[in-house]
Parts: C-alpha cells; sequence; structure tokens
DNA sequence: AGGCGCTTGTGAAGGCGTGCACAAATCGCG
DNA sequence: CGCGATTTGTGCACGCCTTCACAAGCGCCT
C-alpha cells in the first residue's frame, strides 16, 4: 500500500502532483455517502470509528467500505478504527471538494425553484453562482439573493465565476440546446434532469437524474411482489431491508 | 427461446401466469429509458425500429439492448427490427405500467412542491393521490388540484386510494419516521430525496436519490481533470460522449 | 424459387464488483 | 515485556454485466 502518501494531505501542498490511482466507479459512487455518515458520526463526538460502524451508518457491507478506503490510502489504524477528522480530510480531497465549484442552474421553473433554494449543495461545497432562463419574465426574479440572468448571459458570466458545472432544469425539448451551450461556454461537467439523452464532447461528464425511471423502476419491483403472491416465506421483517441508491 | 409466450401479451389476460424469468436489475433499469426513446420515435412516425436505431436513441450499446430485449422474449423480427408499438406494449407490461399505481407525497416543501406540480409522473401511468406535511400550516393548500392533507390521515388514505408507492420529500431527520409510517400504512415502494439510510423490512424496496451525490460524483471528475492537465491526446470531440445514469 | 442483404438472438470471453476469510498490525493490560 | 483482543487491509473466488462476433432467420428483389 502507499504509506508515503500520508505527507501529500489535502490542506497542505495546493499543487500536489500525483492523480490518484483511478478509483473505480462504485467507489467513488459511495464516497459522498461515506462522507454525509462521516460527518453526521463527527457532530456526535466520536473520534474514531470501526469500519463495522462506519458501513452500518452508510449501509453498506464493511468488507465493502474497507475495500473503498484502501483505494485513498492506509488512513485506519489496526486495532482502533479510522480517524473521523482525517477521513473526512482525506475523502474531501480526493472528491475534490475543498475547493469551491461554482455551480450554474439553468431552467428556472418548477423543480429550478427548488433546486436554488436547496441549502445541501452550499453545505457540500457547491455554490450556485448564477441562475439562467430563457423566459424574459422570469429574468430579473431574485431568488435567494441571486437574480435570474438571461440564457445568453451564459458565456460571459461562466467566465467570469469559472462555472465548470452546470445543472440543467429545463424541458426535455431544450435540454440539448442548453448542453451544447454549456459546453461552449466552457462547463465540463451536466447533471441534467431533463428526461433525454444528451450528446456532448468526450470530455464532457453528464450525470442524469430522472425520477420517472426511479418510480418505474419500483413499478416493476411492485408488479412482480404482487405476481408472486403465494411466496413460501411469507414476510420476514429484516432490520435493514434492501437499499437501492442511484450511481451509475 | 419462448415462442409461446407470444399469446400471453398485456391488454388480454389478467390474471396471467408466470412471473418474468427474473430479469437482471441492470436490465429492468434501462427498461424506461427504452420505453421514452419508444415514445418518442413512435411520434415521429417509425412503424419498426432496429436495435441499432433504438440503442442510439436510448444512448446504449446495440449489443446490450439486444440482451435486454431479449430477456422479455422474442418480439424482433430478423431482418426487419423491432414493432415499436409491441414493444411499447410489451415493456410497459413487465414495468407494471399497464395499470395506475397510485403514489403518495410526503413533505410538500421546496421540493415537494415541485413534485407535486410535475407532470412527467402521471404520463407515465403514476398517479399522486395524496399530499402529506407535518406542518399545519400546510395542511389545505391546494396545489395542482389536490389539497394537502396532515400526516396522520397517512394510514386512511394509504389504504383507500390502495397506496403501494411512497415519496419521502421532508428533511433528513424526519425522513426515517415517515418511512416507518409509510410501511405501517402498508407502502412497499419508497422513493427517497432525504440524505440519509433508511432501514425498511426486507420486503420494501427503497431508491434513493441524492442530488448533493451526484454533484460530488461531478466534482471528483473535475478534481480529475484538473489534476490531468497534460493529457496527451488532447480532447477528442466524440459525438456521443459519457453518459452515467442513475439506477443502483 | 433462389439468392442476397440485413437484423435479431445468443454463445463465449473478459472485466468489474462483491463478499468471505484471514494474516498483519496495533493497543491495552497484566 | 508479552499476550490477547480488536480491527484493518487484502488475496481469492464467485457472480453479474458488458461486449464481441457470428449463426440463424426474415424479407425483398430478381
Ligand atoms: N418538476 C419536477 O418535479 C420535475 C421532476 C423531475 C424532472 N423534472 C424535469 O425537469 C425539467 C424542468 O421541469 P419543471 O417542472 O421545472 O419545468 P418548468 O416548465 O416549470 O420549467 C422549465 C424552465 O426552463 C426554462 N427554459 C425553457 N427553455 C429554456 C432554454 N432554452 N434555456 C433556458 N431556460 C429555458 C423555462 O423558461 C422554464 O422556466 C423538465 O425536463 C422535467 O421533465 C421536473
Ligand atoms: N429542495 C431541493 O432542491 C432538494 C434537492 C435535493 C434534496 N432535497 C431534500 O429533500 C428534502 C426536502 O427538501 P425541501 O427543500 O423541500 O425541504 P423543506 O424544508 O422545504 O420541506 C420539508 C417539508 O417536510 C415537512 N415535514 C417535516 N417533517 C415532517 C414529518 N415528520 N412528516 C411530514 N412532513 C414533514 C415540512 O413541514 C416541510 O413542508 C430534504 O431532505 C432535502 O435534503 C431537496
Amino acid at each position: 500500500m502507499s504509506q508515503q502518501r500520508h505527507g501529500s494531505t489535502p490542506g497542505s501542498g495546493s499543487g500536489n502532483v500525483p492523480a490518484f490511482p483511478d478509483l473505480p466507479e462504485a467507489t467513488i459512487a459511495r464516497l459522498p455517502e461515506y462522507l454525509r455518515a462521516l460527518h453526521n458520526l463527527g457532530e456526535g463526538g466520536s473520534d474514531t470509528i470501526s469500519s463495522e460502524g462506519l458501513a452500518a451508518a452508510a449501509g453498506v457491507n464493511s468488507a465493502k467500505l474497507r475495500k473503498d478506503l484502501s483505494h485513498l490510502g492506509s488512513y485506519g489504524t489496526r486495532g482502533v478504527g479510522y480517524d473521523v477528522a482525517l477521513l473526512i480530510e482525506q475523502i474531501e480531497y480526493v472528491l475534490g471538494l475543498d475547493q469551491r465549484r461554482a455551480v450554474c442552474l439553468v431552467g428556472v421553473g418548477n423543480l429550478g425553484h427548488a433546486l436554488a433554494g436547496y441549502d445541501g449543495f452550499a453545505s457540500r461545497g457547491f455554490k450556485i453562482v448564477a441562475l439562467l432562463d430563457a423566459d424574459e419574465a422570469k429574468v430579473g426574479e431574485v431568488i435567494h439573493g441571486l437574480a435570474v440572468r438571461h440564457i445568453d448571459e451564459l458565456a460571459q458570466v461562466a467566465v467570469e465565476e469559472s462555472i465548470a458545472i452546470g445543472v440543467i432544469a429545463t424541458p426535455a425539448g431544450a435540454a440539448q440546446a442548453v448542453a451544447d451551450e454549456l459546453v461552449a461556454a466552457g462547463v465540463t461537467s451536466i447533471l441534467n434532469f431533463a428526461p433525454c439523452v444528451l450528446s456532448v464532447p468526450a470530455n464532457v461528464d453528464v450525470r442524469k437524474v430522472d425520477l420517472a425511471i426511479e418510480l418505474q423502476i419500483l413499478s416493476f419491483h411492485e408488479h412482480r411482489k404482487a405476481t408472486l403472491t403465494a411466496l413460501p416465506g411469507g414476510r420476514s421483517a429484516t432490520g435493514a431491508g434492501n437499499q437501492e441508491a442511484v450511481g451509475s
């Protein structure tokens, strides 16, 4: 394991060299979950936490958690557990949360309003620095201290604020056009709420959130449960059930 | 393959026997995507569609799509493609979308408001039949023709409306309690927007949507791209980039 | 009727992720 | 100082998923 990577911790060096030994996608999708659990535990006063305990708090298998964390390096102490503060620092560093990330939100409609007012972004190092819409009637409206600007100003704002992440909350029909504009403005990560497939250059990452799909997956399981009425075991009320989560 | 399963199609029989040859989870997570693409194509006038075409529309590999569809049975015609209408019917049947599914929404705050007004649910066979909140000030408020009711009425409404799916849009602190109440009321599928792990009986399905996690994953990739400034190939502008999607 | 091009359905291989089980390491205590 | 309790880090095996590649099947054209 990389025992000499201990020195190169977040706060210290700025231009620290090496890209991480490319973590498995499945792992990085779980890191935010661990981070949240750690924050909760930190407030609880705990100084260290065992893999078992943290795994329980994050809702995963403890072996999986240890393997995930081992990819970041060796930040635990055998016989003791993980130092909560240090681990938080490490994960935040790996996720790039030590630097505030500017986000722009395009489409200030029903959903956009909710997102604009959501404090769960700011508390994780994300700051919405621009609200954009094509509807002239919405331009100028102030939401949580931020005025809605016209979409045509995107390129300008993106440069001014060094925006790398964009959120699309427009109707599906406009999403591709908006994505193109975001890309043109230099955005390299997009979170898309519109139910459609986006086509973007290879260097741009897209993540999609589609509530209808989630419901349809649940519907399938409902359908399945319904057709299996005659299940031999009956209902077994286990403590922690089957938790499915987003992630690619 | 199962050539005799053709007769047992959706519309016809009601109490049709067999549970599907349990589809892979990865497949069922993609079926809604195919379904949306098919609906778009259907409006476009196409009568049949090739796996290549549908795969492109859904943003997946064509071999994967064929394998996914082959799990439902053989509904394509070699040399021609898939009959759009038939395939839609099939997928909707498998997902259990042929019957309207009643949904209740708990927590009518910022996010809850947006969800309550979202028409993307109804258009997919889901109907929000109850809005519930603990805040007396919100009880009675009418949103899109539906009045907010007090959470204490959950059990009653759940039975009246045969609610099997519940959506949680309350603060994280209240989510577990709400989940317990939903389970007690007979709900067997939960879509959770609160950033926390829910503990439920084994027969209950939970899916989580956490926007902060999505952003953190994007942040990681931003961080990675930033540290890799010296990438040999430069930016290769491929047509369809890397599309990550939700799903477990 | 026969051949040709096109498309599906699938066998097989490879990669990824998961979870078990255990050796190595650390702490506390006698 | 040594020993036992505890917990991490990981080698390994298994299963799922993805992807390639191709035979089988279908329609159309001659
Ligand atoms: N409301 C929800 O709860 C919800 C849930 C899941 C997904 N979605 C999806 O999110 C998207 C937005 O939903 P909504 O309910 O907020 O819709 P909405 O119609 O209320 O808002 C859309 C906003 O986008 C703006 N817009 C349209 N074209 C634009 C363009 N080219 N550039 C910039 N802005 C543009 C409109 O002016 C409007 O303000 C939709 O794709 C919807 O399917 C919504
Ligand atoms: N707003 C967003 O864009 C957004 C985005 C992602 C996730 N979320 C998450 O969704 C949840 C809701 O967010 P929000 O911004 O709508 O919060 P909010 O505070 O605006 O709304 C929460 C609502 O839940 C109600 N509530 C509280 N306790 C309840 C209980 N025990 N039973 C029933 N109702 C109860 C409150 O009365 C309130 O109306 C939070 O967990 C938040 O983290 C919100």
